[in-house]
DNA sequence: GTCTATACAGTGATAGAC
DNA sequence: GTCTATCACTGTATAGAC
């Protein structure tokens, strides 16, 4: 490919600057600059600048989210209908996020973090419809796995579960080894999942 | 009192602000208005907008953290020296929070969420300020408490700790309750706290 | 010191010509 | 689809009044 369309071009350079600086610590400008675009492209294409970045999460999150419920369907139907155990159903859930976004130059987490607390009030409607299969398919499967628990308890703790992934995807590399005073160190994958997935199988079993 | 001091009004209309629609969601001209005050006055009484937050974060999160120290130490003398259970640890470090920031019209927390994740540098300075004493202290009184856990797996679990709670002040109202389909109804603070304590302590002694 | 009015460069957005 | 010109608005800086 020689070069990509217009509308490709804006989304590889806006990815990549949002990812260096923020949503709101890069200008349109810059963007159609390093895109080779007019300025009002931007607008012509996305609407406006938070639709490009709604662009961006819709992408990123639908097809991690399709992989997550691929894996977790296979699972399933491996276990001939078993209820699957907990540890394996999180290891499913957080395994293609870490992998994806903890390395050298993926900086996309950080963002994707600011964004899940945005206000924005169109991009948490993407957020609500992007996550909202995934919620269901895997509060279904934890509610057989983690029976004990009462539907309001295993909410709040999802919601924890959910809350560690992404700290520990934005800022595993900052705040915490900061905090320690420990030299930065890049993050292993396998060992940042093993630990989400053990920390948040005991909290989900006990009680 | 008839008028507090134009810093003082600066300061209060910006938290009322800020917590309601975020930082870029508001200008300085908004907030000077409200406060009664010219344009100009913020930059005079805190250097710029960046400035006027931080001095909110500093003075919120400082006396927030106080708290905190006070009563571990209060609990370590109670215990004549000797370790603390988890459980007690743990909910010294999350009371406090959860009820300063759970209940109706306490928007402050979705913006410290955000905080949290910002690209400002001398906002991640205030940050580390305000909570490397916190973070030194709760670390020790772990590392005594969860003896069999090497520091790298507990450094990594209490960070998932920190998210657990990030995430659950901030959008415990929105998000969750969306994705499962419920009614948004107000959050109970000791129910919120009873969580934490039992998911993360059960997380942190795991393994 | 404290506050005010005002000017300035940069932003996202948009209408209309091509 | 693309481009230019322009708009309203932003945070910031400063000169000068009290």
């Amino acid at each position: 490919m020689g070069t990509p369309d217009t509308r490709q071009r804006i989304l590889t350079a806006a990815e990549e600057l949002f990812g260096q600086r923020g949503f709101q610590g890069v200008s349109i400008r810059e963007i159609t600059h390093l895109a080779d675009a007019n300025l009002a492209s931007v607008n012509y294409h996305f609407g406006s600048k938070a639709g490009l970045i709604r662009s961006l999460v819709e992408h990123h999150l639908g097809s991690l989210n399709q992989e997550r419920l691929d894996l977790l369907e296979q699972a399933s139907a491996n276990s001939g209908g078993a209820t699957l155990p907990v540890e394996q159903i999180l290891d499913i859930f957080f395994r293609p996020p870490v992998f994806r976004f903890v390395g050298p130059g993926r900086t996309f987490p950080g963002l994707l973090a600011r964004l899940h607390n945005s206000c924005d009030p169109e991009l948490i409607e993407v957020m609500l419809r992007v996550f909202g299969p995934l919620a269901d398919r895997f509060l279904t499967e934890l509610c057989r796995s983690v029976p004990h628990l009462e539907p309001r308890t295993l909410l709040a703790r999802v919601n924890f579960m959910v809350g560690a992934m992404i700290h520990a995807l934005a800022e595993g590399e900052t705040m915490a080894q900061a905090f320690a005073g420990l030299e930065p160190r890049q993050q292993d994958p396998e060992f940042l999942t093993r630990q989400l997935v053990l920390f948040c199988a005991a909290g989900l079993r006990h009680e």
